[in-house]
DNA sequence: TTGTATGCGTTATCAC
DNA sequence: GTGATAACGCATACAA
């Protein structure tokens, strides 16, 4: 076993100072040719190369991002990580994970963990508690500390950093506009509690779209879920909540739902309600998932092109890593959303 | 903006050394309770946390842990990683994912960059392109350098470390030797290449179930997908091929397929072709997939408890880590499968 | 052209 | 009880 040779070994198998074996290895012209090439044989023959964490420790520099999500097992997080990756390697950057697991805890612990010199930035989505609580002191605070942060879908505006989000708002609206341009009367939407942001501005331009028509909400068709039901074994209640909303108003011919799973229990429950789809009932999900495509029948979906928010909140916190802060100046950026038409709608 | 406060700087505030500074942070009991207090409060003010870069390389310990998958938009991987940072997050473990894409060369340098101090150690699935070409020396230079490795799924024999694997064969049999109670008499597989390991030990589990049921194989009915066809933009040429089996062999009763993909595109055939699923024809797919469950009909599958997985490479990980190699001696760790009955099933 | 000294932040050893 | 010093591995300003 030949562990890792350091410069301070080369130097005196060598003969010759460390700072020499350096400068060689980094081709200065200080140094004579022939030290030269005898210090790089040697290296390459013992495959010499710099510690990190010594020059992370030297240049105050990690060359790494830590990325803090809620949840991994979830395709729209695993494409944005996916272009995160793809950006920060081709600039030189590693990318460190942490999960949160939507809470407020985990969140703070693992920012804590990661802020204490192993990374140089955070790219981040909040959790659900703490969007829920509304405690950002761990954010002032990283940044405070000169750490910059780039949010990503999920943010909160009070925060002074760079954000990438998507088009919530004008994306839903897209969704709502083409059930309505196909027909829909009654349109139903299938959301989430209010202080999950998205959730609150898909809702909104829901409301919007329908006001642009001319045609008035009725609370009776905006179905709110409570976060416990998002969970694997609660599926039964999430259907049956939604089988209410589909009985309880036999008008409704279209379904906006802000995320995958709403959108295809909703399906589920209009099949088994003997409702045809898209004839009977049409159906729009907002998200990226692998689900829609396959589904059956497949779902027509807005699309957040997850991995491009991956990217671009990547360049934003190299490109604020490198230079140097020119002043504060904080942007958000808007990803735009795209409606996949599929199977689900006319 | 406040910066991180040093020991340093601490030092120079309340006008002692630094190393009582480190000493009274850490209670040690050569220093004053007056003094030890003193500068306790002032760190707690300052909210002091040591510098885990410099502790890194006082130590030669990064408390992190490099996972190299060749895809993160992938329910197993991620449901790995998941695993994985469970069990380090609990053990005081960072996490640190490097993306191979398949490719051997992305595999070559993103261990090389992370082995040079970033790590303690690696858990790994090995690219398909490392896998054709049977290059391994970059797994034997980083176990030569002293760095531990634990592969998952995708191992290679020959390379001395721990394993974590699903016994694939099995739970090929399981799923065969199902379709065969369940009154097939015609089983085709889908499945890829062989050197792709666990394609070929599921194919392997197939061919042995036939044999336990004296049932003669048919080279006929055992598909080999070329790995080109699973992306995403060649799902037609993955539908014809199967098209092509399920219609030049009408007699197939039963289908078991190697990955979610590959079992979801066969029902679509089936229906195509007017086949009544499972009345006609059964199907079973190996996966851990989140499409199976949503499929119609739902997909029966055999689970590989890809969380668990995650979980198990982590342990042996730190535990290695920890447990100052007493002796060489690795472990293979076989994960058992399970059969998740659902509707493509009788 | 080469070598020495210093510092990055921390801890451990040893001297006072 | 407290502090000076060395060490982890590297880069660099400065001295020779």
């Amino acid at each position: 076993m030949k562990r890792k040779v350091t410069l301070k070994q080369i130097a005196k198998e060598l003969d010759v100072s460390i700072s020499t074996v350096s400068k060689a290895l980094r081709n200065s012209k200080e140094i004579s040719e022939d030290t030269r090439e005898k210090v790089q044989a040697f290296a390459k023959l013992y495959n010499y190369k710099p510690n990190n964490i010594a020059l992370s420790l030297k240049n105050k520099k990690t060359k790494t991002i830590g990325i803090i999500i809620p949840e991994i097992v979830h395709h729209f997080f695993s494409k944005v990580i996916r272009g995160i990756e793809l950006v920060a390697n081709k600039r030189g950057y590693n990318v460190i994970v942490g999960l949160s697991n939507e809470s407020f805890n985990k969140e703070v612990i693992n920012m804590e963990m990661l802020a204490n010199g192993s990374i140089d930035g955070f790219i981040l989505s909040i959790s659900k508690e703490t969007l829920l609580q509304q405690d950002y002191h761990h954010f002032y605070e990283t940044i405070n500390q000169g750490m910059p942060i780039v949010m990503f879908d999920r943010v909160v505006n009070d925060v002074r950093c760079d954000k990438v989000i998507v088009d919530d708002l004008k994306g839903s609206k897209k969704a709502v506009n083409k059930l309505i341009e196909n027909g829909c009367k009654n349109i139903a939407i299938i959301t989430t509690k209010d202080y999950v942001s998205v959730g609150k501005l898909r809702t909104q331009g829901y409301l919007e779209a329908l006001e642009d028509h001319k045609i008035q909400p009725k609370s009776e068709l905006i179905l709110k879920i409570v976060e416990e039901l998002d969970a694997e074994d609660h599926l039964e209640d999430l259907e049956a909540e939604i089988e209410c909303l589909i009985k309880n108003n036999p008008e409704i011919d279209g379904v906006f739902a802000v995320n995958e799973l709403y959108a295809l229990t909703a399906m589920k429950v209009a099949k088994k309600l003997k409702r045809k789809i898209p004839a009977d009932i049409q159906v729009i999900g907002f998200t990226d998932g692998v689900l829609s495509k396959h589904a059956t029948p497949s779902l027509t979906t807005v699309s957040q092109h997850a991995q491009q928010m991956g990217e671009k909140a990547a360049e934003l916190l190299i490109d604020n890593l490198e230079h140097e802060e020119e002043e504060e100046h904080y942007k958000t950026v808007v990803i735009e959303t795209e409606l996949i038409e599929r199977e689900s709608t006319k």
